[in-house]
RNA sequence: GGCGCAGUAGUUCAGUUGGUUAGAAUGCCAGCCUGUCACGCUGGAGGUCGUGGGUUCGAGCCCCAUCUGCGUCGCCA
């Protein structure tokens, strides 16, 4: 039985009732999260988006209210009418925000029954994912899920109101795109008009932003939905969400310090955490050199440490021939962790092994000297001067790979992450940001046998590396910057090339034809022909900047209704199949593969 | 596509060497209770053991296949 609201008003909402309104009436609204039944006297916890207030019943306040009272369970929503007093002594809530008061109720309403819930709705519930997920509307109710997005919406609507103030315009870019050879799988959309046609869902806005610097729009930003049909991570949706952004007559200095003042003013606003600016800048080359990675985590040192040098002549052929052949031999110094076990190690070396590392050789500093099976190859010499140079003391752990540069860069960065984690060395409230850049313009694809895009053919190359373009494109350094904070990539952008020749200079290093490139961004060629200005910008993972934020594992804790590892829907069971008539008038047909495959 | 973890009551889990009627906590239902806030007390209901097949006198447990969720490598300009 739900009854009607019937011009009844909140007056407020639960959490904002306080001892100010001691003695006035209120009429709150919201669920009921807890019913505490004595007999003669009824409690309940009212929650809504803002938190809890204690309402009480007894007969004398309202017989009626009083009996509806006696029937209500968890989750019915609730309109209350009454006077706000104090708790009496001792009855206090010290954990309840609002526990210094309650409501006396003499009125109520039961506007919604609710069937009971199939998990408690509140915070540090232990219940599986796919639960959660199935009743997404549920898991949403509980206050750290309304935390996540109260907070996704102040970091929104911080970006607009920052980049409104420096003069960028939000201009809203299609859904329905081409599909583009370069980069992810596209989700695409058939055409119902265009028979055997497809649209391809954007991977990012960036061919339309770069048209409208054409365009003259000078500033633009959005805060855009992104679609990659790739497969998918704690970190990675199919859909995501991005804040997208381009600007004119600017140069990677003056974009990255107007970026900083942007974070720092989110971070200040929505958080209240103030970060230091400017944001410390590391080469592509320095930070995989020095950390092992192009997204350095900086809240933590373990520096990776080259030693090829002082075992290229040493006894130990796994070190001298790797660093004889032009390959690297790294270590690092886990501090005080000589203490590690055998089994520990084994544990660590089938991590490297994940990344591809061989093996993982380790050295034990102790007062009585270097411990390891492998210390025979070397001279006592050669070890001294290892330790020297890893700078160990009595009670460090040295761990070692050999191998090809971009293997010891993911095998020892990812070990020196882990070696933290293990270790305790991560403040886990702490913002380390930085900047990465120069990044390589171009990397070698296996697959393709071919030089790729590293972050898109749009990006300008630095103009002292131009001269490498031909005999030796690997060289060849980008006008790129990632934005990283605590190992995680939060955005990255480039200038863009705004020079015809040297655009299609560099698609044809991509291995496109002419024919081919204007197939593909044709209309991005001609535009350029109407006089383009130099521009460049970024784009923001903003699913990951709120998981960041929040604390959050998953960027799934910060998306409304996100999509499980297969893509799938729990709630609304998308994808799913659709009638013959709508393929039919797509011109699409299912394989009898594709069908059976299903059953 | 590869590797790993998980799937038993609404929920979170336990379940011995394969052996009677599959247990616990919590939630739910009923009764009692005027100061609780994870209220308390008494009683009760609740299970296709993910699905399909196999081995066996007998399978929650062993074998095979498969589905789903999560993590991860590849992949993700």
């Amino acid at each position: 039985m739900s009854e009607a609201l019937n011009g009844l008003q909140r007056s407020m909402m639960c959490a904002e009732v306080s001892s100010a309104h001691i003695g006035q009436e209120v009429v709150l609204m919201g669920w009921v999260q807890r019913r505490r039944d004595h007999g003669g006297l009824i409690f309940i916890d009212l929650r809504d988006r803002t938190g809890m207030v204690q309402i009480v019943f007894d007969p004398e306040s309202g017989a009626d209210a009083f009996g509806k009272a006696e029937r209500v369970r968890n989750e019915y929503v609730l309109a209350a009418v009454g006077k706000v007093r104090p708790r009496p002594e001792g009855t206090v809530n010290p954990n309840l925000a609002t526990g210094e008061i309650e409501v006396y109720i003499s009125e109520v309403r039961v506007l919604a029954a609710a069937k009971t819930p199939p998990f408690y709705i509140e915070d540090g519930v232990d219940v599986d994912e796919l639960v959660r997920l199935k009743y997404r509307y549920l898991d949403l109710r509980r206050p750290e899920m309304q935390r996540n997005l109260q907070l996704r919406h102040k970091v929104a609507f911080a970006m607009r109101d920052y980049l409104n103030r420096h003069g960028f315009l939000e201009i809203e870019t299609p859904m329905l795109g081409k599909s583009t050879p370069e980069g992810a799988r596209d989700y695409l959309v058939p055409s119902r008009v265009h028979p055997g046609n497809f649209y391809a869902l954007p991977q990012s806005p960036q061919l339309y932003k770069q048209l409208l610097m054409v365009s003259g729009f000078d500033k633009y930003f959005q805060i855009a939905r992104c679609f990659r049909d790739e497969d998918l991570r704690a970190d990675r949706q199919p859909e995501f969400t991005q804040l997208d952004l381009e600007m004119s007559f600017i140069d990677e200095v003056q974009l990255q310090t107007l970026m900083e003042g942007m974070v720092a003013e989110i971070f200040d606003k929505a958080l209240g955490v103030t970060i230091p600016t400017p944001f410390k800048r590391l080469t592509w080359h320095e930070a995989m050199e020095t950390y092992g990675s192009d997204k350095p985590d900086l809240r933590f040192d373990l520096p990776l440490i080259d030693v090829a040098d002082l075992v290229v002549d040493s006894e130990f052929k796994v070190f001298a021939s790797v660093a004889k052949s032009g390959g690297r031999v790294k270590g690092i110094n886990a501090k005080g962790c000589a203490k590690y076990s055998r089994r520990e190690i084994d544990a660590l070396t089938a991590y490297v092994a994940i990344y591809g590392a061989k093996g993982l050789a380790w050295l034990k500093v102790t007062e009585n000297g270097v411990e390891s099976s492998i210390t025979k190859f070397f001279t006592p010499e050669q070890l001294e001067a290892l330790c020297q140079r890893m700078g160990a003391e009595a009670g460090d752990l040295l761990l070692f790979v050999a191998d090809k540069p971009a293997v010891v860069a993911d095998a020892l960065g990812h070990l020196r992450c882990e070696i933290a984690k293990r270790e305790g060395l991560i403040d886990e409230n702490e913002f380390k940001f930085c900047w990465v850049v120069e990044f390589p313009l171009l990397e070698w694809s296996e697959e393709e046998k071919r030089f790729t895009a590293m972050h898109h053919p749009f990006t300008c190359p630095m103009l002292e590396d131009v001269q490498y373009l031909d005999e030796d494109p690997g060289r060849v350094r980008a006008r790129a910057y990632d934005m990283v904070l605590n190992g995680i990539e939060l955005g990255g952008g480039s200038i863009r090339i705004h020079s015809m020749e040297l655009q299609e200079k560099m698609l044809e290093c991509l291995g496109f034809t002419k024919e081919s490139a204007h197939e593909s961004f044709g209309f991005l060629l001609d535009a350029f022909e109407y006089g383009v200005p130099p521009h460049g910008g970024m784009a923001y993972g903003l699913d990951r900047m709120i998981m960041l934020m929040t604390g959050a594992e998953s960027i799934r804790d910060v998306i409304a209704f996100p999509k499980t590892q297969s893509a799938a829907c729990m709630l609304t069971q998308a994808p799913g199949e659709v009638t013959d008539k709508q393929l039919r008038e797509l011109s699409v047909r299912v394989s009898m593969q594709a069908k059976a495959d299903k059953k």
